[in-house]
DNA sequence: TTCTTTGTGAGAGTGCGTTCTCATTATCAT
DNA sequence: ATGATAATGAGAACGCACTCTCACAAAGAA
């Protein structure tokens, strides 16, 4: 029977607490704050398990490896950082796109991503652009 | 200087004349009919070379390998079948997607893909359904 | 035609995300 | 507290897409 260890428990509340979908290794980095000893395969192992039992949901971007977040959440969206590479949940939708699909074609589900700068990259690049500037004055 | 072979001219009519991205394995499996000795090392090599000179766009779909399609094509997006996994061109666009993200996030671009049955696998699925409905009685 | 050099095919090698192995630890029913 | 066994940590191993190596083939300038 399934046991309620320290390691599981830190990992479920990483993700649940992230709010937003989480790569194997940032939720490494999360739950080891928790636990420090955790390794890389304990989270492999209970990301798998959480899956199974549906309390997660795994997450895939154009060109990156899944992330996890809670299944708790109705049909979102997703936006990738194009400075941190961080993804963040968008809770909207432009809805009935099965219009768009070329005739003879049925569409039975879409995926949205958004790429961008977040709320702490903006301003972070926006520094960055004065300080070249002051470099090449 | 670049030189004109035999494969490299086959492995650039694969792709344009498909009309939708391939993976390296697709383009090889496509321009083997002109080139029967065609080795896969060949194709990547000239799917990068392809890409470097802007001839091709790569096109990354979630949770898959790249796809490579000609480069002379406006914004568009993709529909993958779920049944063929083969994908297609989407020549249409919602639009105006930068109100969804959260607030202080810019949007510069973004992905949209489409999924369903393709017109050649919709068929295909209905007479799935009705062998096993028949199997079944 | 000859020569230089780019391109090719085949298979070995690489990188990376993920899974497996196994000795050790920790949970929990008793 | 004790014992059965699920879970863990560390590192080896895996799978896959992709790239490199190298001997050989062939394009194209002379």
């Amino acid at each position: 029977m399934e046991r309620s260890t320290r390691q599981r428990t830190a990992i479920r509340a990483a993700v649940e607490a992230a709010g937003r979908p989480l790569s194997p290794q940032e939720v490494l980095d999360a739950a080891q704050a928790e636990v420090p000893g955790l390794g890389l395969a304990t989270v492999y192992r209970n990301l798998k398990l959480l899956l199974d039992e549906g309390e997660l949901a795994s997450v895939m971007l154009p060109g990156d490896s899944p992330r996890y977040e809670s299944a708790h959440h109705a049909h979102h969206h997703h936006f990738q950082c194009t400075r941190c590479q961080r993804v963040f949940d968008v809770h909207q939708c432009p809805g009935d796109l099965a219009g768009l699909a070329p005739a003879g074609f049925t569409v039975e589900h879409h995926e949205l991503t958004l790429y961008g700068l977040c709320s702490e990259c903006k301003p972070a690049k926006a520094v960055a652009r004065r300080t070249a500037a002051r470099r090449a004055a």
